[in-house]
RNA sequence: GGGGACGUAGCUCAGUUGGUUAGAGCGCCGGCCUGUCACGCCGGAGGUCGCGGGUUCGAGUCCCGUCGUUCCCGCCA
């Protein structure tokens, strides 16, 4: 017999009625009923439950026990009474009278129950992760990111792509977020960064000639957390040779939603993922990361409010030609009560107020109703197709600086009116985002995403365009208001390149100092290529109905970049520090 | 870097306009209990109300400071 377990905690059931067996797990409860005792022991498979009376020897040892502590239990399987079969368990049509009882590892009271779903401070939780992991919900969360990341791989591989892999220790990139530092030893004074993504790595496999490559890659990016952003976390990262967007689209489309549907149980998915330009974005749902459930769409009501009696519109649209009046519709919400909760709500996040009308009794209600008078607002409810009942919110200036709050106000007035139906996963690719956007404190001309990207329009749109008008062949997935995956069609071609940098103020020289290796690699014949890379624990958080990414990673660092559980980070020796030669200011430290 | 919220028993929390000896559930310890699966019943231990200062006859409660925790913004694909 083997020395641990014959079977798992998951594993009897009637047909094993009579068998002695071994059982190794933990204690999960214990029930103590004087003269008969139930243990339900644990393991990671499931839980099984072990009965002891006096008419066994091991009573006595039994009756010792404490939750969680870790046993060995050897009996007989009996199948349970018909009144006593718990339909609840896998297990529940039998139990295991136990006949001996070995402490494989004992465990002191605990600071935080395993039992149970209570919630827990997340400081409690990190420093004793190891016992949140045991908890249900956690260990479902982890086992099924393992099951997500086991069929990318599969899928990806099935879809010819190859998996390598690509160095963790690597150059600092200028581009993005903040680097991880490691300081080099051999080379005192000089850093490697750990990658924010294999980016130049994978764009290096495609022009060696690998084609199709995949990675399931760790990221590092030293900025602050928030619940769907950590400081490390992994990649399905995707490239591929000798393709345009649409290839890409077509090579990953049905990997993101076949793991969708895959995973989400009955949730309905997406069929074919709707293309959305990034402006339209913008325009309809105020974010090029759209949440659409959410069945509201905005419109621009702009020529309603031109030249009417609500002056603080009028004026604003009278004095620059960039003002627009957004309108979002609210179906039900035409309550007094409602609106003034909005534009409670606008105000707290920081705006002047959110306006509105509301409809009831065939006409429009409320202070810009009254203002604009009765064609307009009819004119505004006929372009919105409203009803008595119904509300619109107004939100008005330059809509490259409203449009996200008119997409949180969006999002607000979606799910405080209950109409948005949350199980579904509703996909879509946002396209055609901005090669470049207007820095206004610097009063210049930036790259608005990643400036590897290939212009739409190629060299001769950076040599005739607007730069402000240059669409990337840059793109998203989105799923249900996050941001998924993010990708493009590199540009391979040194000649655009030294354009595009031109058009951001860049010279040759400073691309050469920055970029040397990757310009390079380009000039010794670049195939055209592209890919995209996707957030796995976003992907596990949608699919497992978490709010935050900490409840799908098993070991995550907390909001202030700690791991309370190993101490990390903690202080480097002396002696370590005079290897690395650095020397620590102490007046940094905390 | 900025802002909000919270700090009461091992854990989750309650605690009235400031008023005797600060409570509950879970856990822990002891006792009883042979069909529970959130077992039940009886008893017990356990608290400098984060810390420091102030107001007051009197502070868990009000004020100031400080430390800690947590969430949001800045930042970041």
């Amino acid at each position: 017999m083997h020395l641990y377990r014959t079977h798992t905690c998951g594993a009897l059931t009637a047909a094993n009625a009579g068998e002695t067996v071994r059982l190794s797990g933990w204690a999960h409860r214990i029930r103590d009923h004087g003269g008969l005792l139930f243990v339900d022991l644990r393991d990671h498979y499931g839980i099984t439950q072990c009965v002891v009376d006096p008419d066994s020897s091991a009573f006595a040892d039994v009756e010792k026990l404490h939750a969680e502590w870790v046993v060995r239990f050897e009996g007989e399987v009996r199948k349970r009474d018909d009144e006593a079969v718990n339909p609840n368990l896998p297990t529940g049509e039998i139990e295991v009278f136990i006949r001996s009882v070995e402490v494989l590892g004992p465990s002191l009271d605990l600071p935080m129950p395993v039992f149970g779903d209570q919630e827990y401070p997340e400081d409690t939780r990190m420093r004793y992760r190891f016992l949140d992991l045991r908890r249900d919900r956690l260990h479902q969360n982890i086992v099924v990111r393992s099951k997500i990341i086991a069929a990318l791989r599969r899928r990806m591989t099935e879809a010819g792509f190859s998996e390598y892999n690509t160095p963790v220790l690597t150059a600092s990139s200028p581009e993005g977020a903040r680097d991880f530092l490691v300081p080099s030893r051999l080379h005192a004074g000089k850093f490697y960064a750990l990658p924010q993504a294999p980016q130049m790595f994978k764009q290096l496999l495609m022009i060696a000639g690998f084609d199709r490559y995949f990675q399931i890659a760790p990221c590092f990016r030293d900025e602050d957390p928030r619940h769907d952003r950590a400081g490390e976390f992994y990649q399905c990262d995707v490239e591929m040779s000798f393709v345009e967007q649409e290839d890409v689209f077509v090579a990953f489309e049905p990997v993101i939603r076949g793991i969708f549907e895959e995973f989400g149980g009955t949730r309905p998915v997406t069929k074919v993922l709707p293309r959305i330009p990034f402006a339209e974005a913008m325009r309809k749902y105020g974010s090029d990361k759209p949440d659409l459930r959410n069945p509201l769409v905005m419109q621009s009501v702009t020529e309603h409010f031109a030249g009417s009696g609500f002056k603080v519109f009028a004026n604003q649209i009278a004095s620059d030609p960039a003002v627009e009046v957004w309108a979002i519709p609210a179906p039900k919400g035409g309550s007094r009560a409602f609106c003034d909760r909005m534009n409670g709500w606008a105000q707290g996040e920081g705006q002047p107020g959110l306006g509105y009308i509301f409809f009831r009794d065939g006409e429009g209600a409320g202070p810009i109703a009254k203002n604009i008078g009765p064609e307009r607002t009819a004119a505004i409810r006929a372009q919105l197709g409203l009803a008595d009942g119904d509300a619109v919110f107004f939100v008005a200036g330059v809509p490259a600086k409203f449009a996200t709050f008119a997409g949180q106000a969006r999002n607000k007035i979606g799910f405080g009116l209950d109409l948005v139906d949350t199980e579904q996963f509703a996909l879509c690719w946002i396209v055609d985002f901005p090669m470049y956007e207007w820095n206004e404190e610097e009063k210049r001309v930036d790259f608005s995403h990643n400036p590897f990207s290939m212009p739409e329009g190629g060299l001769e749109a950076l040599e005739t365009q607007d730069p402000l008008t240059i669409h990337a062949y840059q793109y998203d997935v989105v799923c249900n208001g996050y941001e998924l995956a993010s990708g493009a069609i590199r540009n391979h071609r040194p000649d655009i390149m030294e354009k595009a940098f031109a058009i951001a103020g860049y010279d040759r020289e400073h691309l050469e100092a920055q970029f040397g290796g990757m310009l390079r690699a380009l000039s010794y014949g670049a195939p055209p290529h592209g890919g995209l890379a996707a957030g796995i624990e976003r992907i596990v958080m949608l699919i497992q109905n978490e709010q935050n990414l900490r409840e799908v990673t098993a070991f995550p660092m907390n909001q202030q970049g700690e791991d309370l559980l190993l101490g990390a980070p903690s202080e480097a020796t002396a002696k370590q520090l005079r290897e690395l030669h650095i020397r620590v200011n102490p007046q940094d430290k905390k």
